[in-house]
DNA sequence: ATTTTTTGCTCAAATGTTTGCACTGTTATG
DNA sequence: CATAACAGTGCAAACATTTGAGCAAAAAAT
């Protein structure tokens, strides 16, 4: 029956008050050596720590960061979670995950109860339809760190923000189809409120400028990025009489549901129709051909979020809101895109 | 600028004292309705939230649940995670989720810090190799609420377990491929010191034992489940002079392993060689040909979860730890294993 | 030798709740 | 009609820590 010991048993034990031992173990500059050694050894032995309850309140503080993601099952979002996670457990934070299940209210809802519990920092990735971010206003303005990834706010909000490089994923993507000869590239694309679709969608209007491509209307599609969708779009296309040569699918999801439609209509891919997708899903790569799709790196995302959150949570006095962070993306060539 | 409310400020807005509003809202018999209502009804307006640190403090009661699991973007346990988090968030726990990354020295210490930051109760998959349970001891020793999922001890450990049913998952993938007509069939799986791999091997074998097939020592593996592994597993199946027509891998990573390799050769699936999986990972149905796995779903076994660490909590008094509860599992047919 | 600064520590207040006990007034019991 | 039971509330202690103020002794500066 371990006994919850205190800090003022410690004290008592080595007889000197209960304050010396809180600086001791903080690290106080007025504390001798000695007398840290001393606390800091029994402290080991006895397996004692703090109670963060009793610290928090004192010092109105905590050790949890908040993390606000659309779901924890997604590809891209369990990558990050999984390298931010890790990354600040080592640095001595809680990280409490929470899922907005892409609903704007729940999103709001978690970010009042996550100021609730006096987190000291928040890392967010918002919903594909978020475009009111005033929710987020009680924390920037009780100055807690925020930073928002991936899906971040497309017009100006004060906050840090860490993201892959979609308009040059969307560029490259596009170019790469139009160098293997692709004469006409179909896109389909998510909901325009989210700077992700937007952004890929720009770099596949300025790829096809570059090289002199009509834009085509009626083989660009905007909707949410699900199979059935992709498939119904793609089902369209193929029915048409002058047919694209290639496709750019801002997700994985929709590049699969396009092959699967080709193979069904049996066209062959990548002769016939070339494919590049969007975030090198682990099924792009297992699927028969390979699907070329554009890597966004999650795990160098995740190294980002948690330097970034962290530095910002050290130097809260200065308010060191910088540029957004770009990080790079690489365009991954498999068959689905072979000249 | 939001000023941190207390209890006090609801009180004397209301001329009652602290002792009463904090009574009216935790439902205390002895409040009348009419004071709870006109508390609650301040409480909402003004946005008010209890410190949860200083109620933590005080009752010495968090509203956390810990989890600890080898990674977060397993897809088996990213899945569980999703379930089991929203559900318990719904019931006012904020789950704090840990990552063991399958070493049993990081999930000991796993566990001293839940411990240590008065989680309520714990839900818990060990490592592949833990088989000293031990440190669990702290939160039994103390009533928090353990629960065990997926890997869990194989000696009695007193806790609750939650697990699929392994045992008939491998009999029943075994069953599956001997009714297709297979004599020899391969099984790799993973270390037996994990409960997963010893009840699906004993699944194994019993179902040749019913049907009188040899059993072949020469065509079983024990290994880690990685892709190198099985490759190499399974390239010295195929040199053999009596090759097996069929094999069942502990996970889906080893049978798409075994797909690739086959294909590789020349080896025709599911004519010459029949594959089976195991967990059902979104790749075995995207790869051709899909490949014949047994479905954990792990949704169900969130949900079970999220229920049997709630009633444990909630009464916590009489200890009610049950038989394990076992969760069902389905065959899912697909190419790999047709006839 | 005196004053100032620094060092190393202690005291006590403060953090925001919860809760055992006590108290008052009302209603039921004998 | 006295007394017990009970509903409804308040008081103050307790939870374990942090931190500003204060104080004595040692070290440094004058």
């Amino acid at each position: 029956m371990s006994k919850n010991r205190t800090i003022i048993d410690i004290a008592t034990a080595l007889g000197i008050s209960p304050s010396t031992v809180s600086r001791a173990l903080n690290d106080h500059p007025r504390i001798s050596n000695e007398t840290k050694e001393k606390v800091k050894k029994l402290v080991f032995e006895l397996d004692f720590t703090l109670n963060p309850m009793a610290s928090s309140l004192r010092s109105n503080k905590t050790q949890t960061i908040g993390m606000i993601v659309p779901g924890i099952s997604y590809y891209f979002h369990a990558t990050v979670l999984t390298v931010v996670q890790n990354l600040l457990w080592k640095e001595g934070y809680q990280v409490i995950i929470c899922q907005s299940n892409d609903s704007p209210e729940v999103e709001k809802e978690l970010v009042n109860t996550l100021y609730a519990s006096r987190v000291v920092g928040v890392i967010a990735a918002t919903t594909l339809r978020t475009t009111d971010f005033s929710h987020y206003d009680i924390l920037t303005r009780n100055q807690i760190p925020l930073v928002f990834y991936d899906r971040v706010p497309v017009n100006y909000y004060p906050a840090q923000i860490v993201k892959g490089d979609d308009y040059k994923g969307g560029f490259e993507a596009t170019e790469h189809l139009i160098q293997l000869g692709c004469k006409s590239i179909a896109h389909i694309s998510g909901p325009l409120t989210c700077n992700l679709y937007k952004d890929r969608y720009a770099g596949y209007i300025d790829a096809l400028k570059k090289y002199k491509i009509p834009y085509r209307q009626d083989i660009v599609f905007f909707h949410e990025l699900s199979m059935d969708n992709a498939v119904e779009s793609i089902k369209k296309i193929f029915k048409m009489e002058t047919k694209p040569d290639g496709i750019f699918t801002a997700n994985d999801t929709s590049a699969i549901g396009a092959l699967m439609v080709a193979r069904e209509l049996g066209i062959e891919v990548p002769k016939e129709f070339k494919i590049v997708g969007y975030s090198n899903d682990p099924r792009s790569s297992i699927i028969s051909p390979g699907i070329t799709t554009i890597d966004q790196h999650p795990d160098l995302i995740g190294q980002q979020l948690a330097i970034t959150i962290l530095d910002l949570i050290r130097g809260a006095e200065t308010n060191l809101i910088t540029e957004p962070i770009i990080t790079p993306i690489t365009l991954t060539i498999r068959e689905s895109s072979k000249a």
